[in-house]
DNA sequence: CAGTGAGCGAGCTTCCGCTTGACTT
C-alpha cells in the first residue's frame, strides 16, 4: 500500500484531479510558487559569483510548505504535476529542493486539460524535470529582480520614494502616456460628407426610405456646397447593383485576456472584476481555469459541445473547429476558458457570476458553430446633372445566422453600422429623392485605453502573462503613487455645419454635439509622464516594446539547452548596469519643469513643476526674484490639468482661491480647496463640495444651500434612548447616526421623507444584529467570537485571529458554540504567542501583530 | 480632516509570475 502524493499548483485542480486518480494518490496543491528570491535591501542575486540565486520561502507560505513536507513524509513516492510551463517547471524544481527530493528521478507528469482521459493517459508516462526549462525560468527571474530592483532605487533618488519601476509595468505606462500624446498632438480637421435620402418601394409595395453617400468627401464648406448645387434638378437612376455573398467566421473560446475585453466591452467589468468572478466560477467547477493563453479545448469538450448544437440548433449549425493559438509568446499549459460541462447552460450564483458564465458559454458554443452566411448589396445611383459623380448604398441581408444566433463578438469602434436592409431594384430605376445633406464631420483622435484595451495591447506585444494582466492594471492604478488613472471626463461641445437640398433649394444651418466625452478611460498622471520619460530617455533598451520578446527568445534558447542562463544574465546585466550607475551620476532630478511665462501683476516667473511629496504644484517667483527669507506662492492644478499642457493664464487663475463669498447669519463664507479636496468653509465648519464641483465656479448662493443642507442634517431628527439620532449622507450613502452608530438607510426608505418612527425601526434593526453578531462574548477579557462574512472568527482587543481548520474546512457557527473561554485563549495562545504573558493590553497586542509583518523583512 | 509644496534629511520603499485567501465597513 504504497500511496503516492501528487502535487499540482492549484487546489480547485487538486480536488478533481484526485477524483480521477483513485485510491493510489492523495493529491496536494502548491498554491502557486513556494520559494522566491529574497526581498532584502540587496538584491537577492549574486551579481559577482554567477548571478546565484539565494531562494527563501516566504512567511505565507511556510504552512503551505510545512503542510507538503508531511504529506511527503507519510507516502512512498511524490509526483510532480505543475503546469506545463516555464513557471510550473520551476516550481517542480523548487518542490525538489524543499522537499528534498532528487530531480533526476522524481516523476513528473504534465496536463493540458483536466479531464479524466487525459489524468490517467498521463500518469502512464511520466517523466522527470527539465533543468533547461528551470534555468529559462531562472533567468526571467533574476532579469526582472535586477531591472526592477535597480530602476525603482534609481528612481527613489532621482524622482521620489517608494516609486516603482520594471520591466512589464514600465513599457505599460509608457502606452498610456505615448498614447496621451498622440490625442494631444492630434490635429482634428473637418471634411464634409454627403448623404443622400431616396423613397422606393420594399417588396410589400410600401414606399420606404434608404440612404445612400457619396463615395468622395470633401475638405471644405466650399466643395460640399458645389456638389449640391450641381445636383439641383438633377434625377438618378439605379447605375448598377452588385450583391456579394459574404461569410463570418465565429472568433476563438476565450483566453484571459479575450474574456477581459469582451467582459468589458458586453457587460463593462474591469479586468479584476472579471477575474475574481471568474475565479469563483472556477473554484465552483463551472469553467475550466481562467489564466489561460490558450484556445485550444480538449477533444471530449468538442465533442459535447457539438453534441449540444445539433441538440439545441440542429447539425445545420453544428461546425466543428480547432483553433490555433495566434499569439507567438503563448506556452498553452492549459485549455482556452470553457464550460466545464457544455449542457448546464446557466448556473445558479449572483447576477455577476451568472452574466460571466453565459458569456464564456456562449463564446466556446459559437466558436463550434456553422459561418454565418451574408449578403452584401451595394447600388451605384447615377447623378443625371453630374456624371462624373456617384451615390453609393449598402444594405447587408443575413441570409443565416449561423454562430450569430449565440455570440457575436464586439469592437472598440463606437460607430459600429447596424444591419440595413434596402429595398429591391432593378438596373435603369429612376429613384425619387428626399433631400440630400452635407454635413460637417471631424476626424478623431485615437481612443484612449480601457483597462480591457491596454491588455490586449500588452498582449500583442508578449507583454506579461495572464495571470499579471489584471494586478498589472491595478499597479500602475495605485492609490498614492498611481501612474494612470481610469476617469470618465465630459467632452465640450463643437459646433458643425449642415447644408442640405431639398425641393431643389439650398439651407444652410449649424447643429451641435458634444465631442471628447469620455468614459473611465486611463490617463497618464503627471507622475506618470514624468517617470515614463526618464526611463525612457536613459534606458532605451529596456523601455523598447520589443524588449520584452527579445528577451522571451534568449529565454528560450536556454530551455532548448543551447545557452547557459547565467551568461545571458550577464550580457545584459553589464551594460544595464553600466547606464544606471551613469544615469545615478549624471542626471538631474526629475521634476518635469516647466516655466510658464512671467507673472504679469508680480513680474516674477510662473512655473509647473512635481513638488517633493509627489503632488504637481504651481509656483510663483523663483531664486533671486525672492526678496530673503520669502516664500514662492503656490497654487494646485485643478482636475483634468497637467504638468504638460498647463497654460500661463489657467496657471494664474488658479491663484484665485481662496475667494471671499460674502456673510450668511453673521458668519464669514468662503471657498478654497485643501488636502482632502474644495470645500467651502462657514465661519469655523467645513463643508466639502460634491464630487466634480469647481470650486472657481461655487456661487454665494450654493454656498448657503451647502450650509443649510448641513444645518439640517445636524438637526436632531429625533431621540432614541434618550439619545438623539441625525441623519446623513456618506461615503457608504445616506445614513442614520445615533450615538456611535452609524446605520445605513436601504434603498426602500425615502431619504428625504425619513420619519422618526422609521428612524427608531432602523436603529433597533441595527442593535439586533450588533447583538446576533456575538457567538460568545467576554468583554473583561476583550474577546469575542463573532459571526463573519467568512464564518466564526476570534476577536482579541483590534486584533483578529482565525479559528482552526478541521482538514482544511472552516468551523461553523454551532461548533464555534461550543468552545470555552479556555479554549478559545488557547487558540490565540497558538496564533499570538505570548499574548497573555506580559501585562500588555490587548490593543495594543493587535497593533503588534499588524507590524509584525511589515518588520521581519 | 482643511492653505502642504525647496532649504536639513533618518529610514523606509521596489520587481514578475505562480497561486488563494484575505478579513470584519
Amino acid at each position: 500500500m504504497s500511496k503516492k502524493l501528487l502535487i499540482v499548483e492549484s487546489p480547485a485542480k487538486a480536488k478533481t484531479i484526485e477524483k480521477y486518480l483513485g485510491d493510489d494518490f492523495t493529491v496536494k496543491s502548491s498554491y502557486g510558487h513556494i520559494r522566491d528570491l529574497e526581498k532584502g535591501n540587496d538584491l537577492g542575486v549574486d551579481v559577482n559569483n554567477g548571478y546565484r540565486p539565494n531562494y527563501v520561502i516566504p512567511t505565507d507560505k511556510l504552512r503551505t510548505v510545512k503542510d507538503l513536507r508531511e504529506n511527503a513524509a507519510r507516502v512512498g513516492e511524490v509526483w510532480l504535476a505543475t503546469d506545463e510551463d516555464r513557471e510550473g517547471e520551476a516550481i517542480s524544481w523548487h518542490l525538489c529542493e524543499v522537499l528534498n527530493l532528487d530531480p533526476r528521478t522524481t516523476k513528473r507528469i504534465v496536463f493540458h486539460e483536466i479531464t479524466k482521459p487525459a489524468i490517467q493517459k498521463a500518469v502512464l508516462s511520466p517523466r522527470t524535470v527539465d533543468m533547461n526549462v528551470v534555468n529559462a525560468q531562472q533567468a526571467r527571474r533574476v532579469l526582472d529582480r535586477l531591472v526592477g530592483w535597480e530602476l525603482s532605487g534609481l528612481l527613489w533618488k532621482k524622482v521620489k520614494g517608494q516609486l516603482s519601476a520594471g520591466r512589464v509595468q514600465s513599457v505599460t505606462v509608457k502606452l498610456v502616456v505615448e498614447r496621451e500624446r498622440d490625442i494631444q498632438h492630434f490635429k482634428i480637421s473637418p471634411y464634409f460628407k454627403i448623404v443622400a435620402q431616396f423613397f422606393a418601394k420594399n417588396t410589400q409595395g410600401k414606399l420606404v426610405t434608404f440612404k445612400a453617400e457619396s463615395p468622395t468627401r470633401f475638405d471644405d464648406e466650399a466643395g460640399a456646397e458645389g456638389f449640391l448645387k450641381k445636383c439641383i434638378n438633377a434625377n438618378y437612376t439605379v447605375n448598377n447593383i452588385d450583391v456579394r455573398p459574404t461569410r463570418r467566421k465565429p472568433a476563438p473560446p476565450f483566453t484571459t485576456s479575450t474574456l477581459q475585453q469582451e467582459a468589458s466591452r458586453k457587460i463593462g467589468y474591469s479586468v479584476n472584476r472579471t477575474m475574481s468572478i471568474a475565479q469563483k466560477l472556477y473554484e465552483e467547477g463551472y469553467i475550466t481555469y481562467m489564466r489561460t493563453d490558450s484556445t485550444n479545448m480538449s477533444e471530449s469538450a468538442i465533442l459535447a459541445m457539438g453534441a449540444e448544437i445539433v441538440k439545441q440548433f440542429g447539425e445545420k449549425y453544428h461546425h466543428e473547429r480547432r483553433f490555433k493559438t495566434k499569439n507567438e509568446s503563448a506556452q498553452e499549459a492549459h485549455e482556452a476558458i470553457r464550460p466545464t460541462y457544455v449542457e448546464r447552460q446557466s448556473i445558479s450564483g449572483n447576477r455577476d457570476e451568472q452574466r460571466l458564465y453565459e458569456l464564456i458559454w456562449k463564446r466556446a458554443m459559437a466558436s463550434q458553430m456553422a459561418d454565418a452566411e451574408l449578403e452584401k448589396t451595394s447600388v451605384d445611383i447615377a447623378i443625371s446633372t453630374h456624371p462624373e459623380a456617384k451615390l453609393v448604398a449598402e444594405g447587408e441581408v443575413l441570409k443565416f445566422d449561423g454562430f450569430l444566433k449565440l455570440y457575436l463578438e464586439s469592437t472598440d469602434d463606437e460607430e459600429e453600422e447596424t444591419q440595413v436592409m434596402l429595398p429591391p431594384f432593378v438596373k435603369g430605376q429612376v429613384l425619387e429623392m428626399d433631400d440630400m445633406t452635407a454635413t460637417e464631420r471631424f476626424t478623431r483622435p485615437p481612443a484612449r485605453f480601457t483597462e480591457a484595451g491596454l491588455v490586449k495591447k500588452l498582449e500583442e506585444l508578449g507583454i506579461g502573462r495572464p495571470s499579471t494582466y489584471a494586478p498589472t492594471i491595478s499597479k500602475i492604478m495605485e492609490a498614492n503613487r498611481g501612474y494612470v488613472v481610469k476617469e470618465s471626463r465630459e467632452g465640450e461641445e463643437r459646433v458643425f455645419q449642415i447644408i442640405t437640398l431639398k425641393n431643389n433649394q439650398l439651407t444652410k444651418k449649424t447643429g451641435k454635439e458634444i465631442t471628447g466625452t469620455t468614459k473611465q478611460v486611463l490617463y497618464p498622471s503627471d507622475m506618470g509622464m514624468i517617470v515614463s520619460d526618464f526611463l525612457d530617455e536613459h534606458f532605451k533598451k529596456v523601455m523598447d516594446y520589443g524588449f520584452t520578446a527579445s528577451v522571451e527568445q534568449e529565454f528560450d534558447h536556454i530551455a532548448e539547452g543551447k545557452t547557459e542562463w547565467s551568461s545571458m544574465i550577464d550580457g545584459f546585466y553589464r551594460p544595464f548596469h553600466t547606464d544606471v550607475e551613469k544615469t545615478l551620476k549624471e542626471a538631474d532630478r526629475a521634476s518635469g519643469e516647466r516655466i510658464l511665462g512671467i507673472d504679469p501683476a508680480s513680474g516674477r516667473t510662473v512655473l509647473v513643476r512635481m513638488s517633493s511629496l509627489g503632488r504637481p504644484v504651481i509656483q510663483i517667483g523663483t531664486g533671486d526674484e525672492l526678496i530673503e527669507k520669502e516664500k514662492p506662492r503656490y497654487a494646485n492644478l485643478r482636475p483634468g490639468q497637467s504638468l504638460e499642457s498647463l497654460s500661463l493664464a489657467d496657471a494664474l487663475n488658479s491663484f484665485q482661491l481662496p475667494r471671499a463669498l460674502g456673510e450668511y447669519e453673521g458668519e464669514v463664507l468662503e471657498v478654497n480647496t485643501g488636502r482632502y479636496g474644495p470645500y467651502v468653509k462657514f465661519g469655523s465648519t467645513f463643508i466639502s463640495l460634491s464630487k466634480g464641483e469647481d470650486p472657481f465656479e461655487t456661487s454665494y448662493d450654493r454656498a448657503v444651500e451647502l450650509v443649510k443642507i448641513r444645518q439640517e442634517a445636524d438637526r436632531p431628527l429625533g431621540q432614541f434612548q434618550s439619545v438623539p439620532f441625525t441623519k446623513g449622507k456618506g461615503k457608504f450613502g445616506p445614513f442614520i447616526k445615533w450615538a456611535d452608530l452609524y446605520i445605513n438607510i436601504p434603498a426602500r426608505y425615502s431619504f428625504d421623507t425619513l420619519t422618526t418612527q422609521q428612524a427608531v425601526e432602523l436603529i433597533e434593526a441595527k442593535l439586533e444584529k450588533e447583538a446576533n453578531r456575538y457567538i460568545h462574548h467576554w468583554p473583561e477579557d476583550g474577546i469575542s467570537v463573532e459571526n463573519g462574512r467568512w464564518g466564526p472568527f476570534v476577536k482579541f482587543g483590534k486584533a483578529v485571529v482565525n479559528l482552526p481548520r478541521m482538514d482544511g474546512v472552516k468551523m461553523t457557527a454551532d461548533q464555534a458554540l461550543t468552545l470555552t473561554l479556555i479554549d478559545v485563549k488557547k487558540i490565540i495562545e497558538t496564533e499570538l504567542p505570548g499574548a497573555f504573558d506580559e501585562k500588555k493590553t490587548p490593543a495594543k497586542k493587535g497593533a503588534a501583530k499588524k507590524a509584525a509583518p511589515k518588520k521581519k523583512k
